[in-house]
DNA sequence: TCAAGGTATCGCATATTTGCGATAACGGTT
DNA sequence: AACCGTTATCGCAAATATGCGATACCTTGA
């Protein structure tokens, strides 16, 4: 789990936990909303947050998605770049989600 | 082109002319914000626009992006699902922009 | 009508992703 | 320490996307 580099060492092992060690206990709001922009566009951490805030382990997300554990762990890693949109609504549609898209200019063009 | 059904005919063959007449001509904000959510989602109208935008051809967003006008015209059919984010980024990159994707919850989900 | 530019579609070789098992590694618990 | 659940990584077969040329289609303008 190397989707993001500030998440040296995790020692709990509830997923609840963790998420809440992540998003609420150093502060409320504060750290999500800067870490926010970044975060959203990494596909491979949104996979984990989502899965891990439904509490689901790799191989349960992959049994539900059709698939195994393996390929969802690589998913997850952040130095993956192999996504495909299909996979992507498969997990997406597991976890009850739904895929967006945006192709955002760079610079705002008008 | 067919990423969008209500595309029936286009007289015009000036990317420009197309834009305005689709964005601008009948309201100015009106349309646009009816159907933005819409097709923010869809990829291939999202790709057709931004290469219009430009003023490109198939052929000239192919040799930007360094592939062929076939498969661009693959990427703007509406029925087709196997985009990969490997090829999106490039074309994204062709077209300055960079690819943004969300997993949003279907139904707000804390 | 014909020509030209642009787009859609087909077929096939190549490249990449997925499927999947095996196994290593890590952390927590007893 | 040994056990257990979880995740990371490897290798290879199968599935799928891409690369690309050829060609048909469509629309516009001469």
């Amino acid at each position: 789990m190397r989707y993001l580099e500030d998440m040296k060492k995790k020692t709990t092992t509830d997923a609840v936990k963790i998420l809440h060690n992540r998003y609420i206990k150093n502060d409320p709001k504060r750290l999500e909303s800067l870490k926010e922009e970044r975060e959203k566009l990494k596909i491979a951490g949104q996979i984990y947050d989502l899965r891990t805030q439904a509490g689901l382990s790799q191989a349960q997300l992959a049994k539900l998605v059709g698939t195994t554990q393996s390929v969802i762990s690589r998913l997850e890693d952040a130095d993956y770049s192999g996504h495909s949109f299909n996979m992507l609504r498969r997990i997406a549609s597991a976890l009850h989600c739904r895929v967006e898209v945006r192709l955002v200019p760079e610079k705002a063009v008008s």
